[in-house]
Parts: C-alpha cells; structure tokens; sequence
RNA sequence: GGGCGCGUAGCUCAGCGGGAGAGCACUACGUUGACAUCGUAGGGGUCGCUGGUUCAAUCCCAGCCGCGCCCACCA
C-alpha cells in the first residue's frame, strides 16, 4: 500500500542503488541494438553542481532515458576533466593556509598533492549527478589525466606536430602575471573601464622645439616605445616620416614610419609603438622592423629595461611615476576623460599583459577549414540552427591557438630540448633520447618543456579519447561518432569547434550529428549565476525541497529554444504538486484494485470511456515522442502535464467512479484500463520523472523495471469515442458553470456523474434545485438534441421530474444581467467571424477546412445567441 | 563597431499566419474514503510602439523604443 504522503527522498533512495546494480545504465557493446551515443561534457574535477549543471545533464538524462526505452544501445559517456588552472588555484589556496608555497614544494610534490586532493573530493560533481537521477555508466567514468587520455593527448600532440600544425613561436600572448601563464583569446574578458587618455609631447630630433603629440590611454608602456607611427597619407606629419624622436623619460631615438594602421580620426593621428606590450604595435613593429623592448617582467613589473627610477614599479606606480614626470617636464599637454575596454583574466581577476614569450602554437585555421565545412554541409547540425552563425564566424576568424600555459597541473608537453636547444617532440622520454641519439651520434641529455597544454586540448580529444583511441576498440568503433552533444552556447569556441576539428582531423568524421544549444540559467535580473555574485540556487537545496523528479520536470517545461531560463521557484512547487497529484491517482488505483492485467487488450475495450483513454494515451505517446525527437522538452513536459492532470484524473478517474462503484463486468474492464493507461502515463513520464515513475510502476504490479520498458504503443482511437467524450465534457462544462455562476448555495451541490450504459454516458443530476438550473440553462448552452448522440440529452430531461420555480433558487436580476453579458459578447463573436466569411478573398484563399471550421463556429455562435435570448424571455416571464 | 536573442495576464513563462494559453498569485464556492501539495467556477491581456506584406498578423518583413548576451586591436 503506497503511504498516503509523497516522499520524493525515499523514493530517490531507493530506485537508483537498484537501476545500477541491475545494470540497466551500461551500453553493451555486443549488442545487436542501434547505437545512441551522448559524450558526457565532463565537468570541472574541482566542480559542484549548480543550476546550470542542473540543466544540462538533465537534457542529457531525458535523452538518454527516452532512447533507452526506444531500444537503442545506450552510450552515455561520463568524465571530469582535470581543469588545469581552477584545479592548481584550488590546491594552491589550500596549500596557502598552511604557509606553503607550490614553489617552495617544488613541481613533483605539487602535482603529488594535486593528485591527492582529487583523491579525497574530486568525485564531489559525480556523487552530485547521480543525485539528479544521471544515467550514465559510471564504471566507464574517464578522466582527463588517466592514463590512456593521456596517451591520446601525446600522440595528437607528436602527430600535429609532425604535420606542422603545431609549432613554437615567440609572439606576444596575453599574460596573466598573477598566475604567471599564458592564457588564450577566449579566456580574457574585456571590461569597459572609465580611464583617461593622455596626450604626450615627444621631441623631434634636429628639430628644436617642435613636438610630435601622441595619445594613450597606457603612459607606462612609453618606456617600451620603438617608434611612432603617422598615416602615409597624413599631410600634418608627411614631412616628419623617416625622421626621429627623442623619446623623453628614456632618451631612447625613435623613428617615426608611415603606416596605414595609424587612423588619422582617431587622437592625435600620431601613435606611440610599443611593439613588446600592444597587439596592434606588435604588427606594425613586424612590418617596419621596430626594436622590440620588454619592459615588464612576468609579474608585471618594470624590468631592467626601462630607466633606473622605473624598476621594481608595478604597472599602476609605473603610470603614475610617468604621468608626473612627464607633466614636470612640460609634456604632458593634456588628459581626457575616456572609456576604455581592458582586458582581465577570466579566473584571476587582474589586468592581462600582452606580453613577448615562446610559447607553443596550434594552427587552428587550417584544421577549422574541415570543421566548418561539416557544419555548411549539414554533416553536423546545430539545434537551434541560428547559433551556426555563431559558429561560422569565430571558425572563420579562428586565430593561432596558444596551447601551452606555464601551470604545474596538466598535460605535460611531450617537448625535449638538447643541449643546443634542438626540440623532440615524441610520445615519450625514451622516445625523444633515442631520437637525440639519432641526430646528435650520441647519447646526450634532455630537458622536457616545463609548460603544460591548455585544459580544452584535452577536452577536444574527448569524443574518441574516452572510447580509446588511438587503439582500434569496438567501443570506437560502435559509438564514434556520437548522436547529440548538449552544452551551452558558452563554450561552443572552447570545446565545440575543437572537438569538431580534432575529430575530423584524427577520425576523418565529425564528432557528433548534431549540437544542442540549451540556454543559459540566469538569476531573476537575467545576469548569469555566479557564486561571486551570490545569486546561485542550488540545485541540490531544490531537490531536498521539492524532489528530484519536480525539479527536472521543470527544467524540462523550462528548457524552451532561445530564451535564457530565469527560475522560479513556484514553478518548481506547481510541478512538485503534479508529482503528488500522480501519487495520489495511483493510490487511488490501488485502493480501487486496479492492477495490471498482462491479458489486457487496450484494443478490444467495450465501454466508451475506456476505449477514449486508449485512444488519449496513443495521442500523448505520439506527442512527447515526437517532442523528444525535436529536443522540445517543454513540449514533453506539458503534454504529459495535461494528461496526467487533466485527462486522466480530473476526467477519466471521475467518469469512472460510477462505473466502479456498480460493480460488474464493465467495472473489471474498466479496472484493468485504468491500471494500464496510469502504466502507459509513468512510462512516457519516466524520461522525466524516473524515480516517482518507477515507484509507481512498481506499486502498480508492473513487469520488470520501467527504466527499460519500450515506449508506448498504443493502439489509436477509430472508435470515434473522442468525438462522444467530447461531448460529455462539454455538457458537463456547462452544467458546472451555470451552477456556480448562479451562486447555488451548498447544499445544492450537483452531484453530476457519467454512468457508462450500453450506448453513451448519461448525465444524472442529484437534486431538484440543479434540474431548475439545468432547465432554465440547458436550452442555451449550444447543445440541442440534434448534436447529441441519440438519447443523451433527452435521457436527462426525462429525469427532471421535479421543477420548482426559478425564483426559489436564483437571483433574477443577477440572472438576467448575466444572460445579456452572455448575448452581447456572443454577438460581438458573431460579427468578427460573418465579418470574415463575407470577406470574398477569406473564402477564396483560405484552406477549405479554416473556412468550415468557421461556418460551424457562425452557426454554433448564431444558435447560441437564440438560446440565450430564449432563456432570457423565459426568465422575463417568470 | 559587428552579431544574436528577448519584450504575451500581477509574477515566471509557453505558443508563433486563420477562435489569446499554462503554472503561481487573486476572487467565490466546496473537504462524510485518491489528492487542501486538493476540487469546481471566475476575474484579469488593443500579445512593446509604428509602418509594410497578406483575404487574414501576437506570429512574417522594416524601422523605432526598452532589456540582455556574444564577438571585436583601436590610440
């Protein structure tokens, strides 16, 4: 016997320990099944799980479980990824509490207690996934740094590498001089910031007296100038070309040079070149062979190669020291107010520096050319279709990959370096000795590159890493490529595009048919959540409070196409209510004996209203089915919502008590179709709401587990039942409105009930006050004798044996206020639809059966109309 | 500067060429065996504004007004 309150926790409890042990979340790999295949994306080791999680491993789980049940051998892949900087940040701010610098501890014990730490807590994420009901075969769990990955990364590493597609380059990076590495375009955010711009005087050589004013929003980085740059085509300073300045502060002799980069709008038209810490300068210093002078070291302060006074300054003194000096020496000739984007590390927080380092490269132009032709040519497709757009515009200004970060914690480049600096690339340390025998003619010793690669190189790996590859397994074989990846639009640079070209490059097929984009959870004012920000909502406080299976159905009603997802929590509490409501339908089964009857043919079912239901279940089957397939969870969600609470309980479970209650054969047809259409609602439901479908199911006497029975299949509705449940409904719509319109008191319930006979239901009213009702009512609510199925309605006028007057029961005045309300709104229907149908091009143009369905509503509205003007009269005259 | 998205009931959101929807909130009435985490009924919206296309526009197009996001090297 179900308890009589829904425990969502017990339920939790208890269901998932048995799906994994029944082995019901493990592809099979021998399987003669259709492969469906979703790489988990593997969330930070150092993570825990927020709403976004939330969000996206659900989708994945719906998937996943809804294909399960469509027989397809299931692959969902899971992992974590080691996540380079955010882990090695983690477990340095440990080591910090103890007065213990990762420098100090030397690299090999750091890593050793990188290790350690992702021993005790990194399978915090995975312990919480499974919290939310994830199905994914745990025992095939990989990590970004296991051993094989690693293997994988190497070769990809050697291979590139040999192919020229990855390649040491000294060029400016941005750098982030708190955590003291490279980091690549995507992890820098620009942030617009009230600065100032500073005009500065620089003399002219041979030329006393006479200035060259250049504009910058950096003055500390003047100490780095190489030159000055003028438009070719800039008469104020053609004549200055190919001369010098004396660059003050510094006394360095500077050229200026022509180049078109130099916008003649914009400051002064004269720009200072600091080829060492700017971008822009860095290509112009290329073209005209400026010195490149780095004037910071890797903590941003100012080197050795800026004047004495200068050195040991940070940035922010640096500026200072130089704005004062300049002013003192009559230089400075003026400052404006200016907003400025500044670029900021994503995980530090401080200013990023361009700065001047070797570093390695990855040419990801060249493999973008496959990757975004797969998308032009629908070999993958991006669900919503308008974020290719997104795609195709960063592919094609993809720039040089910087891969290497100067971090402790990764992949360690596969790089040895000879004692004359000549480089090895191999898969290993005995690998790259032998190849240095080979080219020195002697054994000699090797220095390994000190960097480590960019977490996302092994992120984009991933797809094949996790199956195996570089060995041929069956499981590459069988799940490469995968079916659907689902992320957020977030990281479709980061991760997306690099799997979609690591995979092309190294499988010569695309990673996965198809991208679905979810949106992004945001907090009540649209920014995203952020533990910075305080505005995060747990997803496991939810689940303690509403339930696991309430909160997915949410975010299943919630994860509608292109709009961002602010949650609500009443949301969460109306669906918590439909997951009680459903417990209590199946109570109600229980109590009622219905079971599940193996011999129950929804096909062959006598009585109308039965019959109805199957037909209702096949409808909703073929719904959700189709919403699944279209990755319309909220489409899922609501059809299912309206079933489950409308159609079957607040209808089908009323219309049958009757039955019930009378005993009989039709009772015991009608028991065994109401436990068969509630095990057809927990199975279309369980995708979504595993854990209360499951316990249902069980509780009904279902066969086996419902995690792994097949989809619904049943028989459609030809009957023509539908139409007469229709009508039922609407006659009973009716009734109930005109009771409580007319404020009948209470002990004039209605206690209106359907009993299924031979032929239709019938309507019964209890009481002599509701057949006054009915009376003055019936004959103006649209429905004559001659709609009705033969009997129906006369069936209840037989009954009406007592009539009291109308007077007795109902407010006349009320009545009557209320019946002209009803004429007038009825009229001002029927004059937009005549207006449409004597429209000539309506009835020319339209589809035939928008102009019918029209007709029917003029004429129903017509009729309508009448009846109300009748009842009016009638009530006139009493 | 370029691109994308959003403005629908008090709130959170579906719908998206032919009768304006859901949940929550609100109002009225109702608890003697499924369910008050409930039932029945009801009130509430010129679907941001202005034009255009169309026989027909909340829906398609353009412009505008608000809001948000992404990308971009501009002194």
């Amino acid at each position: 016997m179900l308890e009589k309150t829904y425990d969502p926790k017990a339920i939790e409890e208890k269901h998932y320990p048995r799906w994994e042990e029944a082995g019901t979340f493990a592809a099979d790999v021998g399987s003669g099944a259709v492969p469906y295949t979703i790489m988990m994306p593997p969330p930070n080791v150092t993570g825990s799980l927020h709403i976004g999680h939330a969000l996206t491993f659900s989708i994945q789980d719906f998937l996943i479980r809804y294909q399960r049940k469509a027989a397809k051998d299931v692959l969902w892949q899971p992992g974590t990824d080691h996540a380079g900087i955010a882990t090695q940040m983690v477990v340095e701010r440990q080591l910090a509490e103890r007065q213990i610098n990762r420098r100090d501890l030397g690299r090999d014990a750091f890593v050793e207690k990188v290790w350690e730490w992702k021993a005790e807590s990194g399978g915090t994420i995975i312990h919480q996934l499974r919290s939310l009901g994830a199905s994914a075969d745990w025992p095939r769990e990989r990590f970004t740094m296991d051993e094989g990955l690693s293997a994988a990364v190497r070769k990809v590493f050697v291979d590139l590498h040999k192919q020229g597609l990855i390649y040491r380059d000294k060029r400016l990076v941005n750098w982030d001089p708190k955590l003291r590495t490279a980091v690549s375009d995507l992890e820098v955010q620009q942030i617009e910031q009230k600065g100032k711009i500073w005009h500065f005087r620089y003399p002219i050589e041979g030329d006393e007296g006479r200035y060259v004013v250049v504009a910058t929003t950096r003055p500390e980085t003047m100490l780095g100038d190489t030159g000055v740059a003028v438009h070719p085509e800039d008469d104020r300073y053609r004549d200055i070309v190919g001369k010098h300045v004396i660059l003050p502060l510094v006394g360095r002799r500077i050229p200026v040079v022509a180049d078109e980069y130099s916008d003649p709008e914009k400051g002064t038209g004269a720009v200072k070149m600091t080829p060492a810490h700017d971008f822009n300068d860095f290509e112009v210093g290329r073209r005209h062979s400026l010195e490149m002078i780095n004037i910071f070291d890797a903590g941003a302060r100012v080197n050795e190669n800026a004047p004495e006074p200068y050195q040991g300054l940070s940035r922010e003194d640096a500026r200072k020291k130089v704005v004062a000096d300049m002013e003192a020496l009559g230089l400075l000739e003026a400052v404006e107010d200016h907003a400025n984007v500044v670029p900021h590390g994503d995980r530090s927080g401080v200013v990023i520096e361009p700065w001047l380092t070797d570093q390695w490269y990855c040419d990801a132009a060249t493999l973008a050319k496959p990757a975004i032709e797969a998308v032009e040519t629908g070999k993958t497709v991006f669900v919503p279709k308008n974020w290719e757009n997104t795609y195709f515009e960063w592919m094609r200004n993809i720039q040089p990959w910087c891969i290497s970060r100067q971090l402790w914690w990764g992949h360690r480049i596969p790089a040895w370096y000879g004692p004359d600096g000549t480089v090895f690339v191999e898969m290993s340390d005995a690998d790259a000795k032998a190849a240095a025998e080979a080219h020195y003619g002697e054994a000699v010793d090797l220095i390994q590159d000190e960097d480590v690669l960019d977490t996302w190189f092994s992120s984009a790996l991933w797809p094949f890493s996790t199956l195996g590859w570089p060995d041929k397994t069956p499981e590459l074989d069988r799940y490469y490529p995968g079916d659907v990846l689902v992320t957020g639009f977030d990281i479709i640079f980061f991760w997306v595009a690099r799997m979609m070209m690591m995979g092309i490059h190294f499988m010569d097929e695309v990673p996965f048919k198809t991208v679905y984009i979810h949106a992004l959870v945001r907090d009540a004012k649209g920014a995203k959540m952020s533990k910075s920000k305080g505005n995060v909502m747990d997803p496991l406080d939810l689940i303690d409070k509403f339930g696991c299976d309430a909160l997915r159905f949410t975010l299943a009603a919630m994860a509608a196409q292109g709009r961002d997802i602010k949650l609500a929590e009443s949301r969460i509490e109306g669906y918590r209510n439909f997951a009680t409501k459903l417990w209590n339908a199946a109570r109600y089964a229980e109590m009622n004996g219905c079971a599940l009857d193996p011999s129950f043919d929804p096909a062959a079912c006598k009585q109308t209203v039965n019959r109805w239901i199957v037909g209702e279940v096949a409808a909703t089957a073929e719904a959700v089915s189709v919403a699944f397939e279209a990755y319309r969870f909220n489409d899922a969600a609501n059809v299912l919502y309206q079933f489950g609470w409308g159609t079957f309980c607040d209808w089908y479970l009323e219309f049958t008590k009757p039955i019930l209650a009378a005993g009989g054969e039709d009772a015991a047809e009608t028991k065994a179709a109401t436990a068969w259409a509630l095990g057809e609602l927990l199975n279309m439901l369980s995708p979504l709401m595993p854990y209360l479908a499951e316990e249902l199911w069980e509780n009904l006497g279902g066969e086996g587990m419902l995690i792994n029975r097949p989809w619904s299949k049943a028989p459609k509705d030809t009957s023509g039942a539908a139409e007469e449940m229709n009508w039922v409904v609407r006659l009973i719509t009716e009734v109930r409105s005109i009771r409580s319109e007319m404020n009948v008191p209470a002990a004039a319930k209605i206690d209106l009930r359907l009993k299924e006979a031979n032929d239709l239901s019938r309507a019964r009213l209890n009481t002599h006050e509701d057949l006054v009702l009915k009376l003055a009512r019936l004959g103006s609510i649209g429905i004559d004798d001659g709609e009705a199925p033969a009997g129906s309605v006369q069936s209840v006028l037989d009954e009406a044996t007592i009539i009291l007057p109308i007077a007795d029961v109902i407010d006349i005045s009320a009545e009557r206020d209320r019946l002209t309300k009803d004429i007038a709104k009825t009229e001002a229907e029927i004059g937009k639809i005549d207006k449409k149908l004597s429209n000539p091009g309506f009835v020319a143009k339209a589809p035939e059966e928008v102009v019918e369905e029209n007709r029917e509503r003029l004429a129903e509205e017509q009729a309508r109309r009448n009846k109300l003007a009748a009842a009016l009269d009638r009530l006139a005259a009493v």
